[in-house]
DNA sequence: CGGGCGTTTGAAGGATGTCAATGATAGTGG
DNA sequence: CCACTATCATTGACATCCTTCAAACGCCCG
């Protein structure tokens, strides 16, 4: 546990970042050994395909760090994230020829690459892992289909509401309880609005004009285009619209930290009538 | 092959009528037979919850016939279906306390039902039963990451041709080549209308309208609120907007059938201009 | 026959997309 | 160090798709 009474000096696998987090923690000795053979790290500049959306991938792994946008887009260029993934989230597709989902950079981003043939061949021999991975795949389809109802039913304001909630919760679990050491909450958005836009289903113009309203409301501070203070946490989930936001793991994260709730802070004496219309 | 040259009695799995297309069927015969001791058919009227979005599940299973949804409610009453399940379809959610998502029954249902914990079980005796399962669970990914796209970045008159177009796609796949005899093409829309807009994240009133656009504009002659001929498929394709539809599988059916192409239809001679905007 | 449900149709308004122009920022090369 | 440029973000005006509200219609079934 502790690094000082450590002995033997650490793997490569297990100085990294993720380790604890990622799928190949989890694994034993043996298969981790195997995992420190097979994989590699690569790095990839903001804006860069790590897979294109036709193209049968050749290999799978792991964020180590940066942030990776999971995306899909129609013949007429219109295009949608369907996943945004951050350090110890998994990407590429086992099993398949293709998903058309392409794999981007949204920021400067490291991985942990793994051959896709050899990554399945390894979940052939060790059942235990392949587990751990449909467990996986089942939180990620839990948020995906989350998503799809924020799609389907959320009005722009309480998509972005949601979304500002998700990452707040999201930092709070990866242990800065605050963002700031003064007890201010400082929220980093990863991505820039073009992508907000192209996840949430809307356009830069529409997050712009809403953010700039929940500013003017003093539900956010705008530090910068991609920094905000969160001024009225109660306001912006009653904002979102829905109770289970601060609960469920909509970013497909790890389940383990799933049942992370955060304080009830009191709701505002002068509530806002319905954000589903902008007026309010 | 033949029923005729069968010489053993047939065991109740083996006569059931998705035997072939589930999972239970894939099994070899000892793990067959732990199906049939473990299983129970259930039956559900039209209306019916299978199983609430909060409580915890006692039991998962396939579809044997009927259509289930499976829908998310918000704490205002707004609901999204993130999925129809149609027979041999799996439902219920493994190795979770909830997973927010209820199943209903969208039409009088059959069921082949397992008790989760017994089946969870199943899973970690028989890898390869969890490895078909976890096979499942990536299409079922897939086909929610679609659906993102589809609530995301389309239309509502380019979600409905979609939805159109997958239904089609699904009912020659199971093997109904034409709906009539005549080679006139009947498509049956298993749900009602307030389940297609709860699907398709609209209203209603909005679908009525842009059907009957459509059969104003003679793609499709309406028979019966839920009956339907297909008059150009062509032109239902270009007003869905995207080619890779007739490919990919949206509804969640099992990979088999993945690679089924639709016959390359010629395009109608006079296109019409942007069925992103209904006046065309 | 009547009630209820599902569907259709109409009118009106609003939320959000589109287009266009400006402002801010960061990176680049001289 | 600074102009230059490209990208991003913002702001405004406008158009329109879609929802909302309302009422009528058809149909099934008791």
């Amino acid at each position: 546990m502790n690094a000082f009474v450590q002995m033997k000096p650490l793997t490569t696998c297990e100085r990294c970042s993720v380790h604890q987090r990622a799928l190949c923690g989890a694994a034993d000795p043996q298969l981790q050994a195997e995992f420190e053979r097979l994989s590699h790290i690569r790095t990839f500049r903001a804006g860069e395909t790590v897979v294109g959306e036709t193209e049968e991938a050749g290999f799978v792994g792991n964020v180590v760090s940066g942030v990776l946008r999971a995306q899909k887009t129609m013949a007429d260029g219109r295009q949608q994230i369907v996943g945004l993934l951050m350090p110890s989230d998994m990407f590429g597709r086992v099993f398949a020829r293709t998903s058309q989902v392409g794999i981007e950079a949204a920021t400067d981003a490291t991985l942990c690459c793994i051959d896709r043939h050899a990554y399945e061949a390894l979940l052939a021999r060790h059942p235990e892992l392949e587990h751990r991975m449909l467990l996986a795949v089942l939180d990620e389809l839990d948020a995906a289909r989350d998503w799809m109802l924020l799609l389907g039913c959320q009005s722009v304001p309480e998509r972005i509401a949601s979304f500002l909630l998700i990452l707040c919760r999201r930092m709070r679990n990866r242990g800065c309880r605050h963002g700031s050491a003064d007890g201010r909450f400082i929220l980093g958005v990863p991505i820039s609005r073009r992508d907000m836009a192209a996840y949430l289903g809307t356009t830069v113009e529409t997050i712009s004009r809403i953010v700039h309203e929940m500013a003017r409301r003093r539900i956010l501070r705008i530090i910068h285009p991609q920094t905000f203070e969160v001024l009225d946490h109660a306001r912006l989930v009653d904002m979102a619209g829905r109770e289970e936001l601060d609960l469920s793991e909509t970013l497909a994260g790890p389940p383990a930290d799933r049942l992370y709730r955060l304080p009830g802070a009191s709701r505002a004496a002068q509530p806002e009538t319905g954000w589903r219309k902008l007026a309010g």
